[in-house]
DNA sequence: GAGTGGTCTAGACCACTCG
DNA sequence: GAGTGGTCTAGACCACTCG
């Protein structure tokens, strides 16, 4: 197997080891690289490229903690095939939005309120941010397709958002222009029953079963930036979850 | 904020990446290092504990993927907070006495029923079984420290299992005995209110929300082994994913 | 400006695999 | 024995944070 790869660019200022990770995507992608091949080895790779070995070596480690490569010491380093794959938690985070784009229903939002404001000394503990450090809070009903679907309460790190009018309808599209859309978070469910003003604004009635999801959203860096509570309704939305072993 | 770590043992034969690791793993454990604490720069530890930074980074790094450590750039290397945690253990794959283990409660069940049978027309195309293929049904009431807390409906492919006995508390045991325990599981989660028959046996009053879970456990191979469906009490249990992208 | 993590180099030696 | 990945060093320069 001969794979060549074009040299580095070195007007772009993304890192080498980001730049040699995106060219053996692209070869697993375009089946230059296809399941079962070996790489070529790292020193060679490394000499081609005109980058040092630590640097070849850290692409690598990404693609391989992603499973699509593995490793053997003292053989090489081959492309992992499909079946042999284990994949991750396929629980992709995703907004409201896109969360209803991919049921195939239109979503719009009512709000509630927005206001900013400081974190509470529970929110204080629960974010990571100091006593009285500046957040945003968004509050409103979210709609699918006309339909009153859920109740959502959001607190964000203020530092995270250009402006409080700068969330129209997608929060995490706003969290994304300033590049501080969460990438990982964490989720609680639980089942409860509407009480009377949660029931009134999604025009249940009274006691009637629905979601709790707690959310926590947090950035590459491990920095919580979002702090969600909805209410869903239960005889209109299901979770689904991927686990594995 | 001041850490002092012992030296490297010179003669264990463990890669020194790893001694660092296990050395802030215990500092973790035993609080010498708090949630928000700052550890030392890298450059000090390097020098603390005679080597070099690469090697401190990798430790780190390593604590950094499963959300222990976060880094923030200029700032330092910080202990991240467990209200922040990310579970790791949250999108894997348990079965119900495993999970209330992880809770810390102790789990046991009431046979409902206990059957073999075939496949109904449903169950047939669920599970991809031919018409008529021989399943187990296993209907419980599972307890978590003598509150009734889920009613689990499980069908089994009968070929996964010794016998319809085989399966005493833990069916994920009684699977794992013949190599059968599912590596991968979807899981659909909605909210509902229980009706008489459920809410007796929870001695829930009617009407009281629910988690309603129902899960497809999958073999390495893709094959279908396990269709369950549970009640949860809303009051009692909450379910935790993670999600990222 | 001082300190921090982020990236990167050019080497080195080791343990392992393979024919 | 030749080739491979695994570990490790002693530097270097950069971008970022903080007071």
């Amino acid at each position: 197997m001969l794979t060549t790869f074009r040299q580095l660019d070195d007007s772009d200022a993304t890192p080498k080891y980001m730049q040699v990770e995106r060219m053996l995507r692209e070869a697993l992608a375009t089946d230059a690289l296809r399941p079962q091949d070996a790489l070529p080895a790292e020193r060679d790779l490394a000499e081609e490229l005109g980058v040092s070995r630590i640097t070849i070596r850290k692409a690598i480690g990404t693609l391989v903690d992603e499973g699509l490569l593995h490793r053997r010491h003292g053989a090489g380093t081959f492309v992992t095939g499909s079946a042999q794959r284990i994949e991750k938690s396929s629980s992709k985070i995703s907004s409201f939005s896109e969360d209803m784009a991919a049921r195939g229903l239109r979503s719009h939002s009512e709000w509630i309120s927005r206001s900013s404001g400081s974190v509470t000394p529970e929110e204080s503990i629960n974010m990571g941010l100091s006593p009285g450090a500046p957040v945003f809070r968004f509050n409103r009903i979210r709609y699918a397709d006309e339909l009153p679907m859920a109740l959502e309460y959001s607190t964000i790190d203020a530092n995270c958002l250009r402006s409080l009018d700068a969330v129209e309808s997608s929060l995490y599209k706003a969290l994304a222009e300033t590049g501080n859309r969460p990438t990982r978070a964490l989720q609680r469910l639980r089942a409860i029953a509407f009480d009377e003003g949660r029931a009134e604004l999604l025009k249940m009635p009274l006691g009637s079963p629905g979601l709790l999801i707690e959310r926590r959203g947090f950035l590459k860096n491990g920095r919580l930036v979002e702090l969600t509570t909805s209410y869903y309704r239960g005889d209109a939305y299901d979770f689904v979850a991927e686990l594995s072993d």
